[in-house]
DNA sequence: TCTGGGGTCCTATGCCTT
DNA sequence: TCTGAAGGCATAGGACCC
């Protein structure tokens, strides 16, 4: 069997633990930026769709007397810490999904009451964290989802735990499911299947899986036996990471590629301090720059280059330079740039990977990392930076209404008077 | 003025080799 | 030497997730 454990409105919810005023109240979490609303509480959701640019939704705001926060991911962070670490305490085999939600495996539980077990879950974590939650259990991943889509709609109902453990309920669930709502089932696909007549997750499970896989991916075929209630989807090891972006949009637009390569060596220098912290070294990268897509009257633009490196490396100065080198080649003239990345892929541990005959890391910069890791750790503000990234201009994200790190920085953490 | 960011997985395409 | 089939690989990009 498999558990889904889902924090209700995470944000919102780990805002209202340090500050209780907040419950009850209708609250809006903003994204980077504070560009648009990424986490409502039940009583905003009435007023402001999920992903409102927050510019557009002001006055709402204000009318609907909604308090608005800017994110605090350094205490969503930790928060989520806390909550996979019990539920650890309740099964060894444990996939952290996201930020706020887990996949649980048990194996050799058969006895048990999942629907008591389950109730405990939910209770540990409101008890101890302080964050509410859904649990939704069932024989495979997919149908775990759609249990805890069940616990969530129907609190009064289920308390909050929802178990599909019959076929009866299993058929129940997915013909009340529409099939929009299903994992893995998103904008595109919905209106596909909806020609072919599809409505419920259920008429997804009838279609002829021969005809499924040939007319749509291996994706959608796994997801319809693991509906079906044959487990195809496993646990996956999360732990380490495949890829590493950093990804901005501007506050205005670029056409100089002077401005764009300073961005982008920023964000390749950022890309490798985090491939650093996790100790690894990277194989590949890809540099993409993009124009404004939300613009009608102006040229649209999409481009990224990826190189390889003969070699891993996890050096900032190789990682720039390349990287710089890759925008030249897809910078375009005439072009309002409006956003830009880096993403570094091909991951390998440090200590064990494949030397070249020919070429290998500089032992010099493997030195100079560690001076340059240590010295910014040391002086947080102020980082080292390269020649080529801007030394008088400072990148401040617009963040109007944070809330202190309560939990991670012992200056703000919480006074009782 | 102001529309997020970080991921995963899959497929199409073109080129090369067998 | 030419040809077509088939598979591997690199690369770009789409679709989806939270």
């Amino acid at each position: 069997m498999f558990a889904l454990v889902d924090c209700n409105n995470f944000y919102a919810s780990c805002e209202r633990v340090f500050n209780p005023g907040l419950l009850n109240q209708p609250i809006v979490v903003l994204s980077n930026n504070d560009g648009c609303v990424i986490s409502r509480s039940d009583e905003a959701k009435k007023f402001i769709p999920m992903g409102a640019p927050a510019f557009k939704f002001k006055q709402d705001f204000e009318r609907f007397d909604i308090t608005v926060l800017s994110s605090n991911y350094p205490l969503y962070g930790d928060m989520s810490e806390r909550v996979m670490s019990i539920l650890t305490q309740f099964t060894p085999d444990v996939e952290v999904y996201s930020i706020d939600e887990a996949f649980l495996e048990f194996k050799g539980f058969d006895t048990l009451d999942f629907e008591d077990y389950g109730k405990k879950i939910k209770n540990r974590i409101a008890k101890w964290i302080g964050i509410p939650t859904c649990v939704g259990i069932a024989p495979t991943k997919a149908l775990s989802k759609v249990a805890n889509k069940i616990a969530r709609k129907f609190p009064k109902e289920t308390g909050g735990v929802y178990v599909i453990d019959s076929e009866e309920k299993r058929i129940r669930a997915l013909k009340w499911l529409t099939i929009e709502k299903v994992w893995g089932i998103g904008y595109r696909l919905q209106k596909r299947l909806k020609e072919k007549g599809c409505i419920k997750a259920y008429d997804f499970t009838q279609l002829d899986s021969n005809w499924l896989r040939s007319n749509f991916s291996i994706t959608e075929w796994k997801l319809q036996q693991d509906l079906k209630g044959i487990p195809v989807l496993q646990l996956e090891d999360t732990t380490t990471k495949k890829a590493i972006a950093t990804t901005r949009s501007f506050e205005s637009t670029f056409s100089d590629i002077i401005d764009l390569k300073e961005r982008v060596a920023t964000f390749a220098m950022s890309c490798a301090e985090k491939l650093r912290k996790q100790q690894s070294c990277c194989y590949m990268l890809i540099v993409t720059l993009s124009s404004n897509r939300y613009e009608k009257d102006q040229e649209r633009y999409k481009a990224s280059k990826s190189v390889i490196f003969s070699h891993p490396t996890n050096s900032s100065l190789l990682i720039t330079k390349e990287a710089l080198k890759a925008v030249e080649m897809i910078f375009k003239k005439g072009i309002n740039y409006k956003r830009a990345g880096v993403i570094i892929t091909g991951l390998v541990p440090n200590d064990n990977y494949q030397l070249n005959i020919f070429e290998n890391e500089n032992p010099k910069h493997k030195s100079l990392m560690n001076v340059i890791d240590f010295v910014n750790n040391k002086y947080k503000s102020d980082k080292i930076k390269l020649a080529n990234q801007d030394l008088e201009r400072t990148w401040k994200m617009r963040q109007e209404h944070l809330s202190p790190k309560y939990t991670t920085n012992i200056n703000q953490i919480i006074k009782v008077k």
